[in-house]
DNA sequence: CGATAATTTGATCAATATCAAATATCGTGG
DNA sequence: CCACGATATTTGATATTGATCAAATTATCG
């Protein structure tokens, strides 16, 4: 994971700084880079032709985004610093050819790539569950770590009701709810997953998805 | 994506058959092979820590299953056959070493990742359209391909409803709808979009996405 | 030809989206 | 430290839409 930043020298680099809000690049531009975040966040972004979005990712401090453009001569996507970022772009040309040297550098790569294949398939499933309050618990259990689950938010409520796939207003409604039914317990911005059993949770994505 | 029919002999496969609820492999396991899913259905799913569940993915025919566990040393996650299933098992270390020994096979597994990587996100987003018209618009606009744009389905119905995120009742409900709008023709198992103009459908995303 | 699965139509309901607005919190400049 | 604007959180009322339950019809396959 750490292999982008101990590149050699010749994989021409550059530091930016972006302001929350800043585009790092547009869907349709030609791919020049792919990026390193080094502190921030960025949201890349689906932005449709009425000016909604969606989110399609959201990469923290320490992860690498845009790879899937590596072997795309376009951006599909907006990429926007959701907080002040800053940001390595490493050129593709630059990385293609000292990655694609060797047979350990692209399999680093792909091994990159498979852990992402397997965060959106996740998410993909907890948009199946159709229970407002079943798909916040699996998003929760998604984000848990730690016994018992817990999850550190490092965002606000109306940033991931985007992710869950939520307004944000059944999300503030479905949050007390949890609480109050005792499957989550609330502080500051840490919550606790009480949902210890499996059988009322397996019973709920079962008529959740099909 | 047919790649892995396409590997040497040299790579070991084994056909196996399940039935349903047979287990194929453990969370925890050691990963020994990846899957190619010849017919029926897969669910992979994760068990957490305090014995909740959640379903990571349902392979389906014709999918690869268990990639991203390639670099892994165990599964992350139980997979279970929902119904019969045939499933091709391929020797995860026959696979790696043949596909690792060259730069050009390991960046072809990395741009395969890749890809899943840009459909995964492109599902995701639909998912986020809550119109059933324009989400199987937006499906079916991922599956066309041609001039005009056309889907041949290859499985009925019933499945794609799953896959698009609707109950099958509402997804027959949503087709005539579409063709008495003049926006899609049927005729046998295949549709052909006929949703040219941009204007037309940015309107209607606007309606369908917050 | 019978059985099984797929498609289709009907009626009703519940859940979440939507629109609206109030309150709380945060950050910033004075 | 305070005031102010911007953003986030919360609560309210209502409407829509697709889910759900039910059942009929049609296609498919031995």
């Amino acid at each position: 994971m750490h292999f982008w930043p101990d590149l050699p020298d010749t994989v021409k680099r550059r530091r930016k700084l972006f302001k929350a809000h800043d585009v790092l690049f547009h869907q349709g531009d030609r791919v020049s880079s792919i990026f390193y975040l080094e502190s921030g966040r960025v949201q890349l972004v689906r932005y449709l032709e009425d000016g909604s979005s969606v989110v399609l990712h959201v990469a923290h401090h320490g992860d690498t985004f845009a790879e899937a453009s590596l072997f795309a001569a376009t951006y599909h996507c907006d990429a926007v610093a959701e907080v002040d970022s800053n940001v390595l772009a490493i050129s593709k040309r630059d990385f293609l050819s000292v990655i694609g040297a060797t047979a350990d550098g692209a399999l680093a790569l792909a091994k990159l790539l498979a852990l992402q294949v397997r965060d959106l398939r996740a998410k993909l499933e907890t948009r199946s569950i159709r229970s407002a309050s079943e798909r916040l618990m699996a998003w929760l259990r998604m984000q848990a770590n730690g016994n018992p689950p817990t999850v550190v938010l490092d965002r606000n409520w109306t940033d991931i009701s985007a992710e869950v796939g939520l307004t944000r207003e059944a999300l503030y409604r479905t949050l007390p709810l949890l609480q109050k039914q005792g499957r989550i317990r609330r502080g500051g911005d840490t919550i606790v997953l009480l949902d210890g059993s499996t059988r009322s949770h397996s019973r709920a994505i079962q008529k959740s998805v099909r």
